[in-house]
DNA sequence: TGTACATCAGTGAACGCGCGTTCACTGATGTAC
DNA sequence: TGTACATCAGTGAACGCGCGTTCACTGATGTAC
């Protein structure tokens, strides 16, 4: 009748890594991950986490390559919907709203070198060419710039970003990102009267 | 023929310690604003700081508020313009691609209390209600919300959050944003065919 | 099946560091008489 | 004009802290014979 121990190995100390800081991004904010309090909070030792990452900033790659990846799938999601570019930029709000401290992580500028990172880097990079599809989709004739795709993610970047740092009040962030986008201009269509 | 030391009384040290935190925040990113450098760079102790900011937090609470002001003015001037909105907005973008450490502090999560600061929720205020009359402005009839202003405001803060962070080759910032706010709908006009 | 051994996922102690803040102080400046 | 003094903007030393990382280690697990 011994006590159940927890078992020498973890079996999953990557993940409770990458999950725990994701925790702390959450609740803490930016500032306070830090590869001892994410070790902490993984119920390891401090030193463990080196057997996985490198270094911190390794391990924050890692996880914000995690988080493109997933936000890709959830973009491919949402761009299967009949109008694409409302699907996909409601999922890209919904993605934020739902996982602001991964949205800041990818997105801000805690990780200083992105593009040292490889796995980081090609996650990134497939997210941005999903956006660029979605929005030359709705550009029939692509013009200098693709200036309305770029709109379409500035503008869904932009709420989720003022939601997440709460300069707006948040209730309302999917429903009028949702209003936006319908009520945008369309190549072939007069805007609604 | 003494040395010209240089004087006992700095005279502007309030205003120093600003300058030095925001050249912080240009150079070397959010996380290396701290209390220790920034007086380092202002070439005086760190204890010579306290004279004048009751905290490390005080101090950036008041760069941030002497951001918003800063903000405030380029928009009022922006929107003088024949069409106000096209105007204000890339007063908007011009002030976060000129002075990014100190977008990146007024918008990011570097300060967590905002509102703890009286001046700081005073100075951004000031300029919400400004976006708000200028975005207003356009809706003729102003419906649920304000959409097309939350638009607008969305759009350009997320270009310029793109560009600061670095998604966008930051080379076409001011242009991009130009032609989509000048291609965007307008309540008595077709879009342009 | 039992034994010997290699592997390697964990541990705790320790390193040097820079931070924010407090303290007692120094000494230039401004003012009253 | 000179002197005595109060003010107060600066200083350097010191505090405790948590950080990222290195080190030598322990001991459970997996494998070969």
């Amino acid at each position: 009748m011994d006590t159940p121990r927890r078992p020498y190995r973890h079996g999953n100390l990557a993940n409770a890594m990458r999950a725990a800081a994701l925790a702390i991004l959450d609740e803490a904010g930016p500032n306070e991950v830090g590869l001892r309090e994410t070790a902490r909070r993984a119920r390891v030792s401090a030193t463990a986490a080196y057997r996985y990452f490198s270094s911190k900033e390794d391990l924050l790659a890692s996880v914000a390559a995690e988080g493109f990846r997933e936000l890709a799938a959830a973009l491919e999601t949402g761009a299967i919907e009949s109008d694409p570019l409302h699907g996909a930029g409601l999922a890209y709000v919904d993605f934020a709203l739902q996982k602001r401290g991964l949205f800041r992580l990818m997105f801000g500028p805690i990780l200083v070198q992105r593009a040292k990172y490889l796995e980081l880097d090609e996650a990134a990079r497939t997210v941005f060419c999903l956006l660029r599809r979605v929005s030359v989709s709705i550009d029939e004739q692509p013009r200098e710039g693709n200036a309305m795709g770029m709109a379409a993610w500035g503008l869904v970047h932009g709420l989720s970003s003022l939601f997440i740092d709460g300069l707006f009040p948040e209730t309302y962030a999917r429903g009028m990102a949702n209003e936006i986008l319908v009520q945008r201009p369309r190549p072939n269509t007069q805007p609604a009267a």
